[in-house]
RNA sequence: GCUCCCGUGGUGUAGUCCGGCCAAUCAUUCAGGCCUUUCGAGCCUGGGACUCGGGUUCGAAUCCCGACGGGAGCACCA
């Protein structure tokens, strides 16, 4: 009966991409978790790989050994839970001594130099378009520097490209190729201490792996020409390359550096913590792999840069949730009720209005709660109807409690119906993630926490399952030494 | 400062390459209604956009020029 087809959300053709030939690739920094601008990245990759009956490649760029961490297992992890599955997986790191082969086929045929100079030379040499001292020198005797550098100290020389210091682009004006760096990697550790930089080991490896198209955030635009003027030289297949639009949301810092910032600060609580959008962040506040996908490929991949607002996630979330979700009763700020004239009874409630999720069943007395928003609205003499239950008629209302009277079982037009929950209730700590920043400044409420009562029921929800408290929302359980809820929706 | 990229409703997005079928798509949001023992989901209706100014053309969201606005890069980070 459900069958409407829904209108899927798709990115448009691919140029150049033939069926069963296009080869895609992730290249997370294993510096950090996982966030939903690498999502965006990984599914961006993925679903062209699938789509064209492809392959996509997870390779990590662990290229800075001062930056890299033991990130390779959890970003593993996080892929998984996005559902991202891969064909193949390496380091670049493991790579090093294809590289140094191919550096030195551009240092003989004169297109890179080792240079001496300092970093503020360059800079300026660089801005000046002027070629400083060491660009002239001949192959032998850079070749002889290229194996000299491998035993300088850290810092004294570089090799570089050597492209066009006359260019507009000054990614162009002869960029580094190499440096040295004597941080232990977590992987290789003190076996290498010439690392490849991004322009030279991205794209090496993307026309090495194979890789036919290659996407990457804007803010790499600029490189393009050193990406495609470099495999030139070195005589090696150019995939294409495809820049979209970095992912921000609004309130939302993605940025890893300022994610960080809160932390140390403790004005969030952790790498998970539900208001910041790391996937694990993500997972807790009850945002599911599935609405993550749909997002990102409702985003397409235009380079026009935009702040998503979160409700679109949340919107996504909660369609997926609502046929699956088991339905239950909370009461946020519980004010008690007691019923004239009823005898105790034992009900049972199905846990889906539409689809068979089960049962549960409650044993219901004369007192009850109901939650003070409702109470607000109700009026002496009025008929309403405690959800699934029986109707009651509102007979005398004070601060702290109301007073009803048993008014039938008979399903009544045109009357409130409204949650409740018996005396047996267990108490639950629900969390409501909101924007971190409004205005651009720290939002002190980001995190509301509200208390209110639950059915018993709660105990037999699994931990990190998505429940709908009806007419209030959908909300994660976590049950790890305290139950909690994560609003969600 | 220089260079590059981008500019469609409140928010995203399709359309822009190859001008007409675009009095502009879809989603979300907002307003209202229907359905429903939920303020969820579903269904229906409505509001709301081609940054501006020139030019080319019978005709421009689409091509050209200029302005304005936003973003990025100018690292021995990726």
């Amino acid at each position: 009966m459900r069958k409407k087809q829904k209108k899927i959300a798709t990115f448009p053709e691919l140029p150049q991409a033939k069926k069963g030939e296009v080869v895609t690739r992730f290249p997370p920094e294993p510096n950090g978790y996982l966030h939903i601008g690498h999502a965006k990245a990984a599914i961006i990759s993925r679903e062209y790989a699938k789509r064209y009956g492809g392959k996509f490649i997870l390779r990590f760029d662990d290229t800075n050994p001062e930056k890299e961490g033991e990130y390779y297992q959890p970003q593993k992890e996080d892929l998984k839970w996005l559902g991202i599955d891969w064909d193949e997986e390496y380091c670049t790191s493991s790579n090093l001594e294809k590289h140094y082969k191919l550096a030195e086929k551009l240092i003989k045929e004169g297109n890179a130099y080792v240079c001496c100079c300092s970093p503020e030379e360059i800079k300026s040499s660089r801005f000046n378009r002027k070629p400083c001292k060491c660009r002239k020198n001949s192959i032998e005797k850079n070749l002889a520097k290229w194996s000299e550098l491998f035993y300088m100290p850290e810092g004294k020389a570089v090799l570089r490209l050597k492209a066009d210091l006359e260019s507009p682009n000054t990614a162009m004006r002869d960029p580094t190729l190499f440096r040295l760096i004597d941080a232990p990697h977590p992987i290789q550790g003190k076996k290498y201490r010439c690392w490849p930089t991004y322009d030279f080991a991205g794209a090496v490896e993307d026309s090495l792996s194979g890789v036919t198209h290659a996407f990457r955030t804007k803010e790499y635009e600029l490189r393009d020409e050193v990406y495609y003027y470099l495999l030139d030289k070195l005589n090696l297949r150019k995939p294409l390359l495809i820049e979209y639009s970095r992912l921000s949301l609004k309130g939302m810092p993605v940025s890893k550096r300022i994610i960080k910032n809160l932390i140390d600060e403790r004005k969030v609580a952790g790498w998970d913590d539900p208001r910041v959008p790391t996937l694990r962040g993500l997972r807790r506040r009850g945002i599911q792999p599935n609405a993550i996908h749909q997002f990102v490929l409702s985003l397409g991949i235009s380079k026009v840069e935009s702040e998503i607002t979160f409700d679109q996630l949340e919107a996504i979330n909660r369609k997926n949730l609502d046929p699956v979700s088991k339905r239950l009763y909370f009461i946020p700020n519980p004010t008690r009720l007691i019923i004239h004239g009823v005898s105790p009874r034992e009900t049972e409630l199905r846990l889906h209005p539409q689809f068979d999720l089960g049962k549960r069943s409650l044993k219901v007395g004369r007192v009850f709660y109901i939650s003070k928003q409702d109470v607000n609205q109700l009026e002496i003499g009025e008929k309403i109807r405690l959800k699934e239950l029986y109707n009651v008629e509102i007979k005398k209302i004070t601060e702290k409690e109301v007073w009803g009277d048993y008014e039938g079982e008979k399903l009544l037009p045109k009357i409130k119906k409204i949650q409740w929950v018996p005396e047996n209730y267990a108490e639950l700590e629900v969390i409501c993630p909101k924007e971190i920043f409004v205005d651009g400044a720290y939002n002190q409420d980001s995190l509301k926490t509200l208390t209110g009562y639950v059915e018993k029921e709660i105990e037999n929800i699994k931990s990190d399952e998505i429940v709908q408290f009806e007419r209030f929302g959908f909300c994660r359980i976590e049950k790890n030494g305290k139950l909690r809820a994560f609003f969600c929706g």
